[in-house]
DNA sequence: TAGATTGTTAATCGATTAACAATC
DNA sequence: TAGATTGTTAATCGATTAACAATC
């Protein structure tokens, strides 16, 4: 079957957005796309043309002429297409700072998530407790993924050994990587990566605070 | 003047890697846009459409026809571009897991970013010390401003006061803001704001990665 | 029914790529 | 000089917006 209409990255982007404006509201509100793009910054035409993107697979219709849309439907449609009405478990590879500020730091990581595993290579990590997850050997992932289901493993081992990691994981058979390291990590094409680089915001932030000096 | 050619967010992102990629080779090598582009999963004529952006400000050409780009000066010209020739100061708010980890972790903030204070609006926090730095209270950013020009601020207060962060940072004066939050920060337009939003990506993460299982 | 707002089509705009003359 | 690779122009592709018929 030909999936002829192409899903972007900027789109599954703006579904994030909408997802969580539409926390902001009752569940049985509605809201027509000409409030939610004011709320935005984005084109009410935009918004009924992301959603019309996913109407096929749906079988019905986000919104209902003349109304608008009903909070609570189109959030179960939006968190339904980003995976979020199942539970996805997720691993940290690195007990560092990083590690521990995202398993501690309860509003990093939301609804839908489960942390299941915090690993570390050093053996001085290895042992400690964070939020009551005990640090285990990165050996040891193999032996997780084989009784638990992984979705994603965050790595955020600061240092030369990142694509080792990322190796690792993928041999132990999970398919997306969530990379806060520095580091451009090789993945084979079956795996899902996603790159959170604190340098590179920084740069491009240096660039544009030039630019609205002269607003 | 006016500026005709438009400089996209995406020029910029790209213009970051182009730089990391830069870090690889000796100084005095020369790279083609085909090697580099190879390197990166870029087109060889995007990197040449990039640069040629930058020319008409520069006054000179970034490559050498037949030879290809030098290294060190293509990495200068990227730096002043980015603003990275000159020493940016940034202060953390939020003396958090997260700020401590991105003041902590070596490898975050690299070349041409300088951490000149961390503060919180928590008693408990203010005074502890990371990396020879003392938390100060928010509210001495101000006087930390009067003497000491501050480019940018990491907001990294993962709670409701997040845009009163915002709000007082932009008060004392500082001109850019990376969100590190999962609220949305609304800032004035001659404010720059950049925004890591973990959940997001884990949102968009957990789209993709059910995509590639079919590959 | 009248008013409102969706879903969709066509028009516009911007970004990427291909091609090539300029030139090292 | 011949070969290589840039910088630039024109063609293509994709993303956004405007407009409107469908319909609640």
């Amino acid at each position: 079957m030909e999936r002829n209409n192409k899903i972007s990255k900027k789109i599954i982007e703006r579904l994030t957005k909408y997802l969580k404006c539409l926390g902001n509201f009752s569940p049985d509100d509605y809201i027509s796309s000409e409030e939610m793009g004011g709320l935005l910054g984005v084109t009410a035409a935009q918004i009924r043309k992301d959603f019309s993107n996913f109407i096929p697979a749906f079988q019905y219709n986000f919104g209902i002429r003349g109304k608008g849309y009903h909070v609570k439907s189109l959030t179960e449609a939006l968190s339904q297409i980003l995976g979020l009405h199942k539970e996805n478990n997720l691993i940290i590879v690195g007990a560092g700072n990083l590690g521990g500020a995202i398993l501690q730091e309860g509003g990093f990581i939301k609804d839908g998530f489960n942390i299941v595993g915090i690993f570390d290579i050093a053996k001085n990590k290895i042992g400690k407790e964070y939020r009551g997850i005990k640090v285990k050997s990165v050996y040891e992932i193999e032996n997780l993924v084989k009784d638990t289901e992984v979705d994603i493993a965050v790595i955020t081992e600061c240092n030369p050994i990142a694509q080792e990691m990322a190796d690792l994981v993928i041999n132990s058979g999970i398919k997306s990587i969530l990379n806060f390291t520095p580091m451009e990590l090789k993945v084979p094409k079956n795996v899902a990566i996603s790159h959170i680089d604190i340098n590179s915001k920084l740069q491009e932030l240096n660039y544009w605070k030039e630019k609205v000096k002269n607003i």
